[in-house]
DNA sequence: TTTGTCTATTCTTATATTCGAATATACTAT
DNA sequence: ATAGTATATTCGAATATAAGAATAGACAAA
């Protein structure tokens, strides 16, 4: 039943499906961060940020430890560095069209008009 | 103002965080394939598919061009297999955590009680 | 033109996600 | 204990997504 896998799989890219915990796995690239230092670099209400991490943690994306008064944050498997990676060169390949396409962009295309 | 990426990847992702819609690029990974062909391998309504490709066509993640009576299908990039792959190579390496957080598993959890 | 086939869109309903505000919990220090 | 700091959870409103049913459009064949 191949169902499953694409299930798991759509649950992954679900939980990397917003801009703050596309952030959020960026910060954590180079080792473990705490709540409050993440907070602090993506300037959000601290609720809103911990929802985020929640999910995160929800569906295995990070792991949490406590560390006496607070709590850091960490990759759980770097392979999701490189899915990023990845998307990275992807991006790169289509600026323009997906720029326009997420409407981004008005100008330049009227030039041959 | 890096957020303008985040959210570009962001949509990606979003784009790809449904089973059928990565079956549908599983299914596009060697070539076009026709809207119907597509539909009778997911095996779901005509018109959910078609939903689906909309989506698929609107974050430019597919390519459609007409073909006399139909429509062929096909990835944009790749690269997206890619993705596709890395997360396999990440399930598999994950299997049993991943799917006992999604709730496949309440066995061999109660070994131990 | 009429009919049939293939594909897309619209409508409605059900469910999920996101956010801020408020509140709760955990730990540290006094 | 009490107070302060760090983090998590709950609630409500706004918005987004998903599915089937019905409809519309595009092309092919007769």
């Amino acid at each position: 039943m191949p169902d499953s896998l694409h299930r798991f799989k759509a649950e992954v890219f679900q939980a990397l499906a917003h801009p703050t915990r596309i952030a959020i796995v960026e910060l954590l690239r180079d080792g473990p961060v705490s709540a409050g230092k993440l907070i602090e670099q993506l300037g959000i209400e601290q609720a809103n940020a911990s929802q985020h991490l929640s999910v995160l943690r929800a569906k295995q994306i990070v792991l949490n430890r406590k560390e006496g008064n607070q709590v850091l944050y960490s990759l759980r498997d770097p392979i999701l560095s490189e899915v990023l990676d990845i998307m990275r060169r992807y991006f790169q390949a289509h600026i323009s069209g997906t720029l326009a396409a997420l409407g981004e962009i008005e100008k330049a295309e009227t030039v041959g008009r």
